[in-house]
DNA sequence: ATGACGCGTCATACGCGA
């Protein structure tokens, strides 16, 4: 079974190589982030003509997540729990052949000395209280997303430029390693201990040329996912050609049973 | 320190991203 998790930035500019890429790779589940558009005006029948069910989140301009799945699913929830008064776009939970999906657009929280901040640690404290109670299901759990978190130094190709970014925060990484600690498996360092992986260049600066780039894309499996994982990588040729999102697809593939 | 690039918007400048 092959899952993959996609920053799109932009479901109508990101259409035309978005559906070819889907048709190629035929994912069983793909998960979007920043589909930066109201649910009425998602494209369903393009996908749905390929095969998938969906489940959106979405919102007006900013922010916005899809889950498709070609089986399925039961949609549990479109609410981080934690903060009845967050009105952004940025989580959703289904139930699909008895794996847990959970997908994330954890918030960026730049620049660190303003409310996004501050709203970043509370949406990953949010985040931590409620995937420790899920690890206690006991249940093949799929948490993938983008992060906004460059968990070590590996993650990002000049560290020291990073050091008071919010994506390479002490606070922020600590927060992420709860989730590591609790028990959930980082699938692509898992696959590939040692290597520089990035899956977000900026537009500026020739970053991409320069491979000038970070991992803040994850994939992290519960113990029972986990026992399942075959492989895990990203999809470096979505970054070129015409008109690509500034992160590339993350992508694993788990053994059946 | 600044601005660059791309996306979307009550568009023709600005907020936001990372």
């Amino acid at each position: 079974m092959k899952i993959v998790s996609f920053n799109i930035n932009g479901i109508r500019a990101r259409l035309e190589t978005l559906v070819p890429w889907i048709k190629k790779n035929t994912p069983d589940i793909a998960v979007f982030q920043e589909i930066k558009i109201q649910n009425e005006f998602f494209p369903e029948k393009v996908f749905a003509d390929l095969g998938y069910k969906m489940a959106i989140n979405g919102q007006k301009s900013f922010n916005g997540v899809a889950i498709l799945s070609r089986l399925p699913f039961d949609l549990v929830s479109s609410k981080l729990p934690g903060d009845e008064q967050d009105e952004q776009a940025r989580f959703l939970e289904v139930v699909c052949g008895g794996k847990r999906i959970v997908c994330i657009y954890l918030p960026n929280g730049n620049p660190k000395n303003t409310e996004k901040f501050s709203y970043k640690l509370n949406w990953m404290d949010r985040l931590n209280r409620y995937c420790h109670d899920l690890l206690e299901l006991e249940e093949e759990i799929i948490l993938l997303g983008d992060f906004n978190v460059i968990p070590q130094a590996i993650d990002c190709k000049f560290p020291e430029l990073w050091k008071d970014d919010a994506l390479y925060d002490d606070d922020v990484r600590s927060n992420f390693n709860y989730l590591l600690n609790s028990g959930f498996l980082d699938a692509l360092r898992n696959c590939n201990p040692s290597k520089e992986i990035y899956t977000q260049w900026d537009y500026r600066n020739n970053a991409w040329e320069a491979n000038n780039g970070v991992r803040i894309d994850h994939v992290l499996l519960s113990p029972l996912a986990a026992d399942k994982l075959n492989d895990c990588w990203v999809e470096y040729n979505m970054r070129e050609g015409d008109k690509p999102s500034d992160h590339v697809p993350i992508w694993i593939k788990l053994d059946k049973n």
